[in-house]
DNA sequence: TCAGCGACTTACCGATTGGTAAGTTAACTT
DNA sequence: AAGTTAACTTACCAATCGGTAAGTCGCTGA
């Protein structure tokens, strides 16, 4: 048989940033096939209808950021979870469409949804701190909660970009994301170390 | 003249709840009308079009916000941060849309907009926290970390709710919340405190 | 060589979108 | 009593929405 799996990347690629940028209500078959150079039944030849196709968006996002907590599982956990969230304090701005998809997944999917596509990432990273010292026999909530507090500031940073840009000034976003970035490395710290 | 304020203030309510559920792109004029028990024409009467109306319903979240600040201004500086971020985090569930709408707001809120509503909220908080002795002489960045890495951990857990309750049923979302309200407490009064 | 299939295309569809135009009606003003 | 205005309504509208139907076309395995 044939590979189409670069095109159909290629589209998903395209939904994930529009998807990021106007969320599912905000995004037309008609707008990503004209971007990615198609028509729009070549999508839902692919995709079958549009709620499909998202889904497909929040399936590979859910893929890479579990890939991405896998490869900071390998050495010690601490030290992994550590680097891990420094990174992601630190390259929010380059991440800003994913850190808004996330966002947009957890505003608009329903309760009555059949899929939950950032499970996989939070238990992943649960996991990984349940292999610290500190939190080895921590009750699931505690460390669910202390998670949340730290990815939920980086993440409400990241997606507070624009609006940061556009009240303060490109300088002074820079230079609050900076200091955000310390206080993060520390809240971090606080959390993994006994 | 006479008085469609209570009326006006109705269909606000309605679209408040309906946007932050949906965002703008979800909701259209007609569903809003259906709701309010009117034809769409009478909320384009009223506002215009729909993105003024978006507009009014974030500019009286945005006064809304900025009272309770305000509220909380009046006593001791640092009591009044701490009471109101603990209250923040406590009462998550039940201001949930008002969680959403803020969310949205950064999200969809784009680089050309005239006005950024949620400014004036950010800089009472800042103004607050300036009154404390611990911030008094700090460079604005610093403040507003600061209070970014608080409200957004607060904001993030808020629109996460019905997530948390689809993965990992609603008991467990309580649990997750009061264990996240404890360590919002610490987090607040770290923050105040010299 | 030719049947079949995957990756598309053009042509079309009814429903819904935000918005306009032109009343209607009741209350208030003068 | 007449006129004005605020608060709506019904009747439309072109554009766009997601999706279906029915091909076209080039590659591939038999």
């Amino acid at each position: 048989m044939t590979n189409a799996a670069p095109a159909v990347d290629r589209y998903l690629e395209i939904a994930e940033r529009q998807f990021a940028e106007t969320g599912f209500h905000g995004v037309s078959l008609a707008a990503l096939a004209k971007e990615a150079g198609v028509s729009k039944q070549a999508l839902l030849h692919f995709f079958g209808t549009k709620e499909k196709l998202y889904g497909a968006v929040l399936k590979r996002l859910s893929d890479k950021l579990c890939a991405e907590v896998a490869k900071a599982a390998t050495g010690d956990p601490a030290a992994g979870l550590v680097a891990y969230f420094e990174g992601l304090a630190k390259y929010s701005l380059e991440r800003q469409a994913e850190g808004r998809l996330v966002v947009r997944a957890l505003l608009d999917t329903e309760e009555t949804a059949r899929f939950w596509p950032m499970k996989p990432y939070l238990e992943a990273l649960t996991e990984l701190a349940r292999k610290t010292p500190k939190w080895q026999a921590a009750p699931l909530d505690e460390i669910r909660a202390g998670l949340f507090q730290l990815i939920g500031a980086i993440q409400y940073l990241t997606i507070s970009q624009t609006a940061l840009t556009g009240m303060y000034g490109e300088e002074d976003r820079q230079a609050i994301e900076e200091r955000f970035a310390d206080r993060i490395s520390g809240s971090i710290r606080a959390f993994v170390d006994a």
